[in-house]
DNA sequence: GCCGTTGGCCAACAACTGTTGGCAACAGTA
DNA sequence: TACTGTTGCCAACAGTTGTTGGCCAACGGC
């Protein structure tokens, strides 16, 4: 009981859901991927899914926990951030779908929400200021930063613009990653409010 | 009866629903704003909404007509389109929610998503023909140049990352126009396409 | 005065939602 | 063998949703 590691007979059923989940989250969103289309996705009763997640808001969160994985930028070199970033975004989104369930959940449902700011806070906003010359404008840059690549997300994966979603991912390096180089290093352009 | 436009008494609680409807549409995406709760908003009896409007798709429908009221480009100075496009979206999505209320919906909405494609083809693309030099490159760079504005409308109004939500109006023009300067009017990059 | 039209509300329907409790089949242990 | 805990399914609940039909009051032209 208090096995710890011990493989249980039910741990295949969970994941099972887990990845059924993610998949729904991702192409559904919160609301409209209902418990019984997770279930019947994962040939599974909905009484299950209950039984094991408690409920569809704890089924989510653990359906939603991400890690974006970025590169240690002691490791790239000062000029390169852009490529390196843009390339290892477009990979991590691609390898599985729980980045594209974030985002379209995070769109109407509350925790969904904040747990897209926790990742910005925590996991962003670091980078960036390991990356990005140490004045005053981290939080600034690192939030310009996210507004390019949650919108290369949303046109790419989500609407689906077609010149973006077709869009080879070496064209899209070529495009995005000078911007993001700007964001992080180019001095802050004057502004009405400079400290 | 076919008097065109003569004023109706029932014109003012069409308004009011469609008011209501917008504001709900915003702040609580497609499946989230019922019908109840927008009839509740405009002080009126959901059936109200059924008989002016026929469905709820075809109340979303009417909602969201959106036009960007872009400006012209011959009025622009070349070396201006950025800064006048950044100013000029973020005025237009502050002046009512309908921009917000479509980009939440069109995330898990088929009908509004489509809407969306279709602004960005009838409204984006051929501004950006206009703006942009003569090269195969025009829809790439309309889907640029969208992947950062609504990145920027997720980041400001959607999410509300701390950052870009609370920026200035002329520091976010400051940041994004060069950027979408670059997206019209630079030399493409080095492509694995390049025809 | 009358009467058809319009504007509005109420109550109800059928479908679907997350969620729960009870019951059967099975595994492992003694 | 009998016992105990796990794994699973079925049926049902209570609430909410979009949607519909019928009824009532107020208007406007005659």
């Amino acid at each position: 009981m208090t096995a710890g590691t011990a493989a249980r007979r039910s741990d295949a059923t969970r994941a099972a859901i887990l990845a059924a989940a993610r998949r729904r989250f991702a192409a559904d969103g919160y609301e409209r991927a209902t418990i019984r289309a997770i279930a019947a996705d994962a040939d599974i009763d909905p009484a299950m899914v209950m039984r094991y997640y408690g409920s569809k808001e704890r089924l989510f969160a653990a359906a939603a926990e991400f890690d974006l994985r970025l590169p240690d930028p002691a490791q790239l070199s000062r000029s390169g951030y852009g490529r390196a970033l843009v390339r290892h975004f477009l990979e991590r989104w691609e390898e599985d779908g729980t980045f594209v369930a974030l985002l379209r959940a995070a769109v109407t449902n509350d925790a969904a929400r904040d747990q897209m700011r926790d990742v910005f806070a925590g996991q962003i906003i670091p980078l960036v200021a390991a990356a990005a010359p140490a004045d005053r404008r981290v939080a600034h840059r690192a939030g310009l930063v996210a507004s390019q690549m949650i919108g290369l997300a949303m046109t790419r994966y989500v609407l689906a613009l077609p010149p973006i979603a077709r869009m080879s991912r070496d064209d899209v390096v070529a495009w995005i990653a000078p911007v993001l180089q700007r964001y992080l290093t180019r001095p802050a352009p004057p502004s009405t409010a400079d400290s």
